[in-house]
Parts: C-alpha cells; sequence; structure tokens
DNA sequence: ATCACCACGTA
DNA sequence: CGTACGTGGTGATA
C-alpha cells in the first residue's frame, strides 16, 4: 500500500502487455513439451508478479479485448487495419493466460465490441471517485490522457515489458510538453501509425504541441486553422477530418458498463492448487515460488496458511476395545493400515472426529477380523498393497467401499495424484503432516495411522462430492472388485522357469557377441552399438549412408529406418546392426524376467490400476503386459511361462477384435454389425465389401490393406499415416479410405460426432461412464488440438474394451472363488487373460472363462472370445 | 544420483 | 502425420 491509507487500485491491459512480452521473449525457451508456446504467458506474469510487489495494490483487475473488432472498428473499418493478424501462437496463449490469473484469483475483465484500455479508462475513473490512488499498466499510448494527481500511468518502456515507466502529470508534461488531457489532442494531429489512423502530414509532435500551446486547445486550432501558414497549414486545413475523427476515435470511454466496480477488486488469496496446476502444465518452474511469496507477502489468508483442521490424538483401545469400537453403528469407518516389508505393523481406524489406533498383533488381528471380513463398508487409501498385506497374513478383508487414490485417478486420469498428500492438498486445501525423511530425528512428526484413518475419511468425503454419478459407479461396479481381484493375481505370480531363461540368455549373449565382432569386422573398427549417438557417426559419417528421419538430436537409426537404408542403400552392417539389436533386446527381456524370480519359482508383477488415462491397467516390477510374441524366437519367452506346481494346464482366453466390436456397437454401423454377426472372418468381409468381390476373391493384399485401415480407424489414423505403413501412395490411401467409407460410413460418422461432443462437453466418456477430460479439443495450437482429437476418439474404445475387460476379469476370479475351485486368473494383457487351472478343473474353469468373458457387456455384436491350453503360456496360445 | 532421449516390447 | 503403456541403455547434467 502506499504511504497514504488510500486504497491503491491496478488496473491492466493484459493483451497488450502480454503482446509485447510475446515479442520480447524468444520462443525457443518458452515452448513445452506438447508444444503449446508461454513466451508470452510468461513474461506477462514475470512483469505482473514485479509490479505486485513493488506497488502492492489492494484492488486489482486485468483487462482484456475479446476481438480486433470493436466500436472503434464499426465507425472506422480502417481502425487498426493495418496491424498484421496477432498470430495464432499468440492468441493460443491468452486463454491461457487467463486461467493463470484466474488460479491467482485475479479478477479478468473483457467486453464484447469494447477494447481493454476503455476497461481500464472506465475503472481509473470509478476508482478516482471512491477515492482510490489509481495505477493504470497499459501498453497503448492513448492511456496517457487517464493521467491525474490521482492516476499514474505505468507505460513499458522501449528496452522490454519488465521496465515500466511512470507517468504522473509532471512526466507528461516533461516529455509532450503539454498536461495529459491534452495528450489525445497531440495524438489525433500526428497520427497514429499502430492504429491506422493517419495524421496531418509533416506535422509531427513539436509542431502539435506548438499549436495546442498557442491556441489552448484543439478545438480552438480548428476554428483558426485558417491563419496557419506555409506548408503545413494547407495540410492542416485538407486534413482537419481525419483530425476530428482520430480525436473522436482515441478518447477512451469511462463509463463502459462492467459486472464489477472497484470495490469488488479487493485482491484475494491465491489457490495454491490451481496455480500449482496450470503452472506444471505450462512447465513454469521459477515463477511458482515468486508468486505464492507474492501471496504471503500480501498477508493474504494463503489457502496453505488456512488454519487446517486439527488432526484428533488416536487412542488405543485395546484388542479388547477394539472389536466394540468398529461394531458401533455410526456411520463411515476409514482404516489405514501400515505395512513394512508386506507385513502390517499398525492399524489405525477413524469414524467422523474419532481416531484410534494399535500395533498390529495376533490378538488385533483376531479382535479385527469380523469386521474386516464383513460386508460393513471400509474406506482404505491405497488400498490393494494393504489388502495384499492382509490376505498373507489369512485375512480376506470384504465391504471396501471406497478408495480416494482410484476416485481421484477416475477424476483426473491425466494427472493422478501419487498418494494421500497429494488428494489431501488437492481436495481438503491442507498439508498432510509428513516426517522429514532426510532427517534421522525428524523435526516434523508424521501422521500416525489414526490420523491418517481421519484424513483418509475427509478426502474421501470431499471427493465423493465431486464425482459425478456415472464415475462413482465406475469406481465401485468395475474398479473396486478389480482391485480385489488384482491383489490375488499379484500375490499369486506366475511360474517362470529359471532353467529355460539362463539358457536362452547364454545362447542369445553368444550370438550377440558373434554378430558384434562380425559388424566391427565390417566397419574397421569397435563402436558401442547400443548407442545411437555412435551407429549416427557410423553410418552417416564413415559410411555416407543417406540421412534419415530428424531425431530431436540428431538422424534415427532405429529399426524401420534400418530397414528403409538397407533396401535403398545395402550394406552388411545394417544387417549386423539389426540383428545385433534383436539379440541384446531379447536377451535383456529374459534377464529382466529371470531376475524377477522369486524364491518359489514364481514372479509377482504389480499391476497399476491408475496407470493408464483410458481405464486400462499398466504393469509394472516387471512389466509382464509387453513379453515379446510377434516371432517365432522370442516366443520362447512365453514358453518360460509355466504352469505351476499343483496345477495341471495354464488357459489362456483373449477376446478377438474387441475394439472393432465396440466401434460396431457404438456406430451402429449396419455393414460392421452384419460383419460379426454373419461368422465371417472379419477383414475378409469387410475387404468383399470395401473391394466389391466375393468374400472368397479377397486376395491377401486386400485383406492387409483393409486389416490396416480398420485397425488404424481406432487411433485416428491419416491416409499418410495409412500410405507409410502400407507402403503405397498417398493418393491410394486416400482412396481406399474413400473405399472404405463408402461402404462403411456410419463408422466414420460416429467418429466425428464423437469428437464433436467431446468438445461440447469437455471429456469422452466409455459405455460404462467412464470419463476423460480433453481440454486441448479447443486449442487454437494446431498440433495439440489435433494430438487431444485422435486421443480423444480412441479413449472410448480403448477405455471400453478396458471396461469389458475388467468387468469380466473380477466376475471370473469371484466366481472361481464361490463355487470352490482352486484354478486362478494370473495375468491380464488388455484383452488376454491367463489362467492356472487345477487338476480335474478345467472343464468347469473354461466354462466360466468362456462365459463370463462372453456376456461382460450386453453389445449388439458377439463378444467372440478364443481359449487355448497347454503347459506353457507359448504352448497354450492358440 | 537423476534426467532426457532413443529405441523397442505389448495390446 | 497412430492410441495406450514400461523398461533399459546412453550420455549429459547435478
Amino acid at each position: 500500500m502506499t504511504d497514504s491509507a488510500k486504497p491503491t487500485l491496478l488496473v491492466v491491459d493484459g493483451h497488450s502487455l502480454a503482446y509485447r512480452a510475446f515479442f520480447a521473449l524468444p520462443v525457443d525457451n518458452f515452448t513445452t513439451k506438447d508444444g503449446q508456446h508461454t513466451n508470452g504467458i510468461y513474461g506477462f506474469l514475470s512483469m505482473f508478479v514485479n509490479l505486485l510487489k513493488a506497488e502492492k495494490p489492494t484492488h486489482l483487475a486485468v483487462a482484456f479485448d475479446t476481438s480486433r473488432h470493436s466500436f472503434r472498428t464499426d465507425t472506422y473499418a480502417e481502425y487498426k487495419a493495418n496491424r498484421s493478424e496477432s498470430p495464432a501462437e499468440f492468441k493460443g496463449q491468452i486463454p491461457l493466460l487467463q486461467d493463470c490469473l484466474q488460479a491467482m484469483n485475479v479478477t479478468v475483465l473483457t467486453k464484447e465490441n469494447i477494447e481493454a484500455d476503455d476497461i481500464l479508462a472506465t475503472l481509473a475513473t470509478q476508482g478516482v471517485a471512491l477515492g482510490y490512488d489509481v495505477l493504470v499498466c497499459s501498453g497503448d499510448r492513448d492511456t496517457i490522457q487517464l493521467v491525474t494527481d490521482e492516476v499514474t500511468l505505468l507505460y513499458p518502456s522501449v528496452q522490454g515489458v519488465s521496465q515500466l515507466k511512470r507517468y504522473t502529470p509532471e512526466a507528461v508534461v516533461e516529455k509532450y510538453g503539454l498536461p495529459p488531457e491534452n495528450y489525445p489532442d497531440i495524438a489525433a494531429l500526428v497520427g497514429e501509425t499502430s492504429d491506422n489512423l493517419p495524421g496531418v502530414p509533416k506535422v509531427g509532435e513539436k509542431t502539435a504541441v506548438k499549436w495546442l500551446t498557442q491556441y489552448g486547445s484543439l478545438d480552438e486550432l480548428i476554428a483558426h486553422a485558417d491563419q496557419i501558414k506555409g506548408v503545413v497549414g494547407g495540410n492542416l486545413r485538407e486534413h482537419l477530418d481525419d483530425v476530428i475523427r482520430n480525436r473522436s476515435l482515441n478518447r477512451l470511454l469511462r463509463d463502459v458498463e462492467l459486472p464489477v466496480g472497484p470495490a469488488e477488486l479487493a485482491v484475494q488469496p491465491i489457490d495454491a492448487q490451481a496455480v500449482r496446476d496450470i503452472f506444471a502444465r505450462l512447465e513454469f518452474r521459477t515463477l511458482l515460488p515468486r508468486v505464492f511469496e507474492l501471496d504471503v507477502a500480501a498477508g493474504a489468508e494463503s489457502s496453505e496458511a488456512a488454519p487446517a483442521a486439527e488432526a484428533p490424538t488416536p487412542t488405543d483401545p485395546g484388542a479388547e476395545g477394539l472389536a466394540a469400537w468398529l461394531t458401533k453403528d455410526e456411520g463411515d469407518v476409514a482404516l489405514e493400515l501400515t505395512v513394512v516389508g508386506g507385513s502390517p505393523t499398525r492399524i489405525g481406524f477413524s469414524r467422523s472426529a474419532e481416531a484410534i489406533e494399535l500395533d498390529w498383533s495376533d490378538a488385533v488381528a483376531d479382535a479385527a477380523r469380523p469386521w474386516l471380513e464383513s460386508d460393513a463398508p471400509k474406506i482404505l487409501s491405497d488400498a490393494k498393497p494393504r489388502v495384499k498385506a492382509l490376505r498373507r497374513t489369512g485375512i480376506r478383508l470384504r465391504g471396501l467401499s471406497f478408495d480416494p487414490l482410484l476416485a481421484g485417478w477416475l477424476l483426473r486420469p491425466s494427472f493422478p495424484d501419487k498418494n494421500l498428500a497429494d488428494l489431501v492438498d488437492r481436495y481438503l486445501g491442507e498439508k498432510l503432516p509428513e516426517a522429514d525423511p532426510s532427517q534421522l530425528v525428524p523435526e516434523t512428526e508424521g501422521a500416525t495411522p489414526g490420523q491418517l484413518a481421519w484424513y483418509i475419511l475427509r478426502v474421501s468425503a470431499a471427493l465423493r462430492d465431486d464425482l459425478p454419478s456415472p464415475v462413482h459407479g465406475v469406481l465401485e461396479d468395475i474398479e473396486l472388485p478389480t482391485l480385489d481381484t488384482l491383489a490375488d493375481m499379484e500375490l499369486a505370480g506366475v511360474a517362470v522357469s529359471h532353467d529355460k531363461l539362463s539358457a536362452f540368455s547364454s545362447e542369445l549373449g553368444a550370438r550377440a557377441e558373434t554378430i558384434a565382432q562380425a559388424a566391427f569386422e565390417t566397419i574397421g573398427r569397435e563402436v558401442n552399438l547400443g548407442s545411437p549417438k555412435q551407429l549416427q557417426e557410423v553410418l552417416f559419417e564413415q559410411l555416407e549412408l543417406p540421412k534419415t528421419r530428424k531425431t530431436k538430436t540428431g538422424y534415427s537409426t532405429d529399426a524401420a529406418v534400418l530397414a528403409d537404408l538397407q533396401e535403398s542403400n545395402p550394406h552388411p552392417f545394417l544387417g549386423q546392426l539389426l540383428q545385433h539389436r534383436e539379440a541384446t533386446k531379447l536377451r535383456q527381456i529374459v534377464d529382466a524376467l529371470d531376475a524377477a524370480i522369486d524364491g518359489t519359482g514364481r514372479v509377482h508383477t504389480t499391476y497399476v490400476q491408475t496407470g493408464s488415462q483410458t481405464g486400462r491397467l499398466s504393469s509394472t516390477d516387471p512389466n509382464l503386459q509387453n513379453i515379446p510374441v510377434r516371432n517365432e524366437e522370442s516366443r520362447r519367452v512365453r514358453g518360460a511361462f509355466e504352469v505351476g506346481e499343483g496345477y495341471e494346464t495354464l488357459l489362456t482366453a483373449d477376446y478377438s477384435q474387441i475394439e472393432m466390436r465396440i466401434m460396431a456397437h457404438l456406430s451402429a454401423d449396419p455393414g460392421l454389425v452384419e460383419a460379426f454377426n454373419s461368422g465371417e472372418d472379419l477383414h475378409r468381409f469387410v475387404g468383399a465389401r470395401v473391394f466389391g468381390v466375393d468374400p472368397a476373391e479377397v486376395t491377401p493384399a486386400m485383406r492387409t490393406k483393409v486389416k490396416a485401415m480398420s485397425y488404424g480407424l481406432v487411433y485416428g489414423l491419416s491416409a499418410f499415416g495409412l500410405s507409410k505403413q502400407l507402403r503405397i501412395e498417398q493418393a491410394e490411401a486416400k482412396q481406399l479410405m474413400l473405399d472404405y467409407f463408402a461402404r462403411f460410413g456410419a463408422v466414420r460418422d460416429y467418429l466425428r460426432a464423437s469428437v464433436q461432443q467431446a468438445k461440447i462437453d469437455g471429456y469422452t466418456e466409455t459405455i460404462f461412464g467412464r470419463r476423460r477430460p480433453f481440454p486441448d479439443l479447443n486449442s487454437p495450437n494446431r498440433v495439440l488440438r489435433e494430438n487431444a482429437e485422435r486421443a480423444a476418439l480412441n479413449a472410448p474404445i480403448q477405455g471400453s474394451a478396458a471396461d469389458i475387460m475388467k468387468i469380466a476379469l473380477f466376475r471370473i476370479h469371484d466366481e472361481l472363488l464361490r463355487v470352490g475351485l482352486s484354478s486362478r486368473v494370473l495375468l491380464q494383457i488388455h484383452d488376454e487373460l491367463v489362467v492356472e487351472v487345477a487338476p480335474g478343473e478345467w472343464d468347469a474353469t473354461e466354462r466360466i472363462v468362456r462365459e463370463r468373458m462372453g456376456d461382460a457387456a450386453e453389445l449388439t455384436v458377439p463378444l467372440d472370445v478364443q481359449i487355448g491350453r497347454g503347459p506353457d503360456w507359448d504352448a497354450a496360445a492358440h
């Protein structure tokens, strides 16, 4: 605040300042990994933060133009007409800048047909009337007319936006020789090139000031225009109309109707989480502390500093008191289990404002067991590892009713919060007390299990309020049952033969070595064949092969590129390199898998339930969803996945063409629906339609083409991409697409409509109500927008397939348990399941798997399930 | 130690 | 200029 007790109102022209920043900052340094330019946003915010820090306004607003069209262009069509269209890269930054300001709780004002400076003029006038000191910050000279004793203009100097010159009445007089209210007169005479307002020829600032001083005002000057001598006098008389027009156009409106007045513009605390979110998206790092510092300096009651409700101090009811506490029927219970090395060590519970906690012991386990195994609803955060830990102690937890981590992912699958602390921060605006891990004796105590349970309870209530009902349905009907199933699958693991793997590894290692030596022989020196950098030297400098596809750091040496090179410029090194890559890659997979085998000969992956944006699972440590299958040799890895001891055989089951079936269902395309109901091979059927021949006459080449086209559809493939994949001319690819859509037009219509709907809703939805937001669908940045369009096209299809598989998976799991079979599901690979079948259970298991996969969803086309049987994964494939 | 990048495995 | 993932090596940073 200024020395006086007067409030200070700061009004800023966002458009003109961001525009200056846009040209002042090099775009190369301000582009996110997605390709979004941020130089204008960054430059503006940097200047803005400095401004707030220096001036400490009590009231604040930022105004923007809505378009280049305004009431001024209505009166004078050429107004600003000479300005080149502002670049799309700039325009795209404005909405994001406004998002930033919104996150900082700064009022953003715009008005149709009104320029930002008119909004500034209006607020300045109203502010003065209310007795405020006013600061106007604009890059438009016309705002000089606003300067008075109470209104100071901050104008960016030519050096850049960070340097602001203060225009007080004295400063204006010093610079222009006339008081601020006369500046528009000067401008009217001189003209304003940037606004396409021509003035009087040969008249510059000097002459204008001389005349205005002499006659006292523009009106007087015009009245005595005939007295002015010389060429300039004649020019003035000839251009009087221009001068009058200029003067009327450069007068700023001071009575624009606005939704808020200065009094409602009091500076607000920032929304810390929103600022973090948007800054993370824009990849602003250094700006974040500067903005937060500002908040604290202003003494604003920031959300960070908001007095958080105090976590209760948990009591220990003892094993005796525990059962009684748990069976009180008084509302939701959250529980937190501390797990160390896969076993429970401590357990905490919370109900409303109460919290209890106990060390884990047999007595505690026995006291809690009836409740844990009952249907009574339970809330756990990151439940899967805790469910697993309990299961290891022989307790099968039931009644899981909510997991805030899953709920948070369903709500924002693109930015999943990693842990409870993130959720507490985002949904409660509080800091979860955490022990400082860097200190042996932490200064701050971490929350105890009982307190964590209390936080889980509250954060879950907040999340429940935010979950749209279809999304809540996905949580309850799909994700929670799936979680339970995954816990069992991970615990079971899959038997993998160390002997097979180590033999294979040695073979591959020896082969890689032989190939490497031969390759070194070929090029006459030894290089690291695993280093793309060194390979580029060999290929493009030493061997002088033609340069290939560019990457960020040079030229690509990937397999597709090498194969192309081999065709155009055959060289023995290329083949050797490809073979070496194949052998080392395979060995790496084999070794990683081997290393993951536990003491009982089994490998336990971890399924990350929040691991994708579409609803699929992901698999880590090790990833068992990318085990090779595409060529004969690599399938030996699958051969190492064996039926475990005590079991009879492996069963594999997969959905055939599930994504195309979902397309048929969603688009209701009569041709595609018929294809699936006819029982004919899909690609043969489609090929027959597209090429107008009998199914029997569809050649392999035709089948390959429509197959690529069908699969490509699901990903938003372009004619360009299709031509590249099929190695055909773009024109032919284009024609293929036309022929395809001539027969299956409803597919194209559906895909178009689905993206269109997503643009309106801001998200896509699967058949079961899973949503995925797409903020970039309306982005002016073409790369960003088109990427979002393809992802949005794919999301409902891939996501619905994921939903269907999850439903089938947990129903199979549950039914196997319910009917008392020992057979168990081990792996899920998106559209495939691997099941370990106990002796004598083949028929029953096969029937359950087939039926539950087949009826997991009611579509207009059947869900086809292929089942195979064998002693190992490779042999069980059909 | 940590990160970005390339390359490559799967559905 | 084809969606969704995870892993491991290299080479540059800290």
